[in-house]
RNA sequence: GGUCCGUUGGUCUAGUUGGUUUAGGACGCAUCCCUGUCACGGAUGAGAUCACGAGUUCGAGUCUCGUACGGACCGCCA
């Protein structure tokens, strides 16, 4: 029997017709002389009647069908005397004249159904299962759909999409390696690229012009729910391009998927925002725009206040900024409050101050101290009887850490977050190094070959501090997440030379490192500069999903175990003599 | 590397201050009845050494410690 179409598609237009459909037993309905099946493939579902009177070998046949029993039936399309208005194909239902069972299924460890029940770790093991639930299988349509359309966008306006290599070299920047032993060079390795960065500057140089890949890519850091340790890159880069050349590209990407795949209208351009205000204001390098409740600076109005942990953190050169909650006086409790405090602390905040602010002054632990100050604290804030002022004084980045994180919190908490937002924005002119406490040095805040504004370029010369330059790097924001980033690359081998002497590298050290980047310079490399996308991020947004694991087919759990496989597993003796490996026992050690 | 939380039939879960609980329910599963269901309905039934190990106690699913596994977060992720 050869399928005549997907059984999930089938429709009004074809009663009447006779059907051949393949798929699996989603449900059975045995009412005695007749039963339903609904047959669900990857399209859908329809429901199936077999009627012992009429067709008593089919009936046979449904009768011995079991959950997940994979069937081809042939039959007629007719009209439901009743529709089922929940179900797209509810006008229609197949009366099954021949059936034969393809395979039959044990009971699944979970029923395949959209409100999943089952663990997280139980639908990874069966992740087949899983993935048959229409959820699920929508999502892999999307993430289809717009890889789909991103392979379009770029071919139509030149881009070239090229292959770069997975097996490479370790380069000591940035994430740990993936390392892979070679087999013919004892004690060689070679590393999975964490990104194909340098290979497509290198293209530049080449003469391609303008490239993109769908590229994948591995980095050896610990899991988090929007981050896997094997993902996917959209990566391109443009020749001769500006910053705004290469925002201007990816705005009309952006803008077709959010059209084509969504059917939303996305306005272009994108909002810019400096990093300093999104620090600032924010308290996040990729703010969300859904919401206000915006930080504000108090450091000025509290310089002189009674209050010393305010007075004193300003004497250190610190900052007293605060967040007004509108209507929280209500919400939150003096031990919801403490609880809040609690969590601020892992950003090294030393405490939480707060106030509720009522019609005779403020009320809380500090009130006493600060009440003098209500006026001017109370006007910049914009805070009126019922609000709730959380206040953190700290170091720029204690400050905005913490009440970037209760910013977020909270308005998920009070429900601030109006659905079907889409707020893009980019974040633009991020400082080029940032000191890094627990190296002790200073590190590239986006990557080592960032080209800093042109205007910056004398912070560079002898005499002068490198560290107060910008770059001209920019990431794309959605809705609080960051899903790319880029930058103008340096195409001058005398500038990439002064920005590696400011991150400390000696020339040799450089060289040792990035040897084949800095030829490739010396030999003419065009401006020119790149954005990258986290496309499975990007794809869980599109989703509506809170976690990468809902749109990648086989992930990593959060301890970097695939459950179906177990990968990482142990290997013979005998591999691992062949790449000359000796594993050490660190068992005394745990 | 660190912090917090969790683990009870196939699945999701209830289980109070440690004691009438033969560890309860829902879904699923099995058998039987049923020709218009679509969360089908009805009847009956099977299925759990309460993650593992040690301890406290007259008595542990319940308390303590450890281990394993899972989840969230901090560090980490140029």
């Amino acid at each position: 029997m050869k399928r005549t179409n997907y059984a999930g598609r089938t429709n009004e237009s074809q009663i009447g017709e006779e059907v051949v459909l393949k798929g699996w037993v989603a449900k059975r309905r045995n009412l005695g002389g007749l039963i339903f099946i609904d047959l669900r493939d990857r399209e859908g579902i329809v429901q199936l009647v077999f009627d012992e009177k009429q067709d008593p070998a089919a009936f046979k046949v449904a009768n011995e069908c079991r959950s997940e029993y994979i069937l081809e039936v042939r039959g007629l399309v007719r009209e439901r005397a009743e529709i089922n208005p929940d179900l797209p194909t509810g006008k229609i239902e197949v009366e099954v004249k021949e059936a034969n069972i393809l395979a039959k299924s044990q009971t699944p460890p979970f029923e395949v159904k959209d409100n999943v029940d089952a663990s997280e770790d139980l639908r990874l093991q069966y992740r087949y299962i899983d993935l048959r639930r229409p959820e699920m299988m929508k999502n892999m349509k999307l993430r289809s759909k717009v890889a789909s359309i991103i392979h379009n966008y770029y071919d139509n306006n030149d881009f070239m999409d090229v292959e770069t290599p997975d097996l490479t070299r370790s380069t000591p920047e940035g994430a740990r390696d993936f390392l892979v032993p070679s087999r013919l060079y004892p004690g060689h390795f070679y590393a999975l690229p964490q990104s194909p960065q340098l290979f497509k500057q290198l293209l530049m140089a080449a003469g391609v012009d303008r490239y993109y890949q769908m590229a994948r890519c591995f980095r050896d850091e610990d899991l988090r729910g929007d981050r896997q340790p094997e993902f996917t890159q959209v990566d391109t880069e443009m020749s001769f391009a500006t910053a705004e050349d290469i925002q201007d590209m990816t705005e009309g990407l952006i803008k077709r998927v959010m059209k084509e795949a969504l059917n939303v209208d996305v306005k272009t351009p994108f909002p810019r925002m400096e990093w300093q205000e999104a620090m600032d204001r924010y308290g996040s390098d990729k703010p969300d725009t859904r919401f206000g409740m915006l930080i504000t600076d108090l450091s000025d109005i509290v310089k002189d206040s009674s209050f010393k942990v305010f007075s004193g953190t300003v004497a250190d050169g610190k900052f007293v900024r605060a967040i007004c909650v509108p209507g929280g006086a209500d919400h939150y409790s003096r031990k919801d409050i403490t609880k809040k405090e609690d969590y601020i602390k892992r950003y090294g905040a030393k405490g939480l101050a707060w106030v509720k602010v009522t019609a005779d002054g403020y009320n809380g632990p500090i009130a006493k101290f600060i009440n003098d100050l209500a006026a001017p604290i109370n006007e910049r804030l914009g805070a009126k009887e019922g609000d709730l002022i959380l206040f953190v004084a700290d170091s720029f980045h204690v400050v905005a850490d913490s009440l970037g994180y209760l910013r977020e919190k909270i308005a998920h908490e009070m429900d601030m977050i109006k659905p079907g937002q889409w707020n893009y924005l980019w974040v633009v002119n991020w400082p080029m190094f940032e000191y890094d406490e627990g190296f002790g040095k200073w590190i590239a805040a986006h990557h080592p070959f960032t080209m800093l504004n042109e205007e910056d370029l004398h912070y560079l010369e002898d005499g002068e501090d490198p560290h107060k330059a910008h770059a001209q790097s920019y990431d794309i924001i959605l809705n609080g997440n960051e899903i790319g980033g880029g930058s103008i690359r340096i195409h001058d081998p005398k500038i990439q030379e002064k920005v590696f002497k400011a991150l400390g590298y000696t020339k040799e050290e450089a060289r040792a490192r990035f040897n084949f980047l800095i030829k490739g310079l010396e030999n003419g490399m065009p401006p020119e500069g790149g954005l990258a996308f986290g496309f499975d991020r990007w794809v869980m947004l599109l989703a509506g999903a809170d976690n990468i694991r809902d749109v990648i087919p086989f992930p990593k759990n959060s301890k970097g175990i695939e459950p179906m496989t177990a990968a990482p597993g142990t290997v013979d003796q005998e591999q691992l003599d062949e790449l000359h490996i000796d594993v050490k026992d660190d068992s005394e050690n745990n």
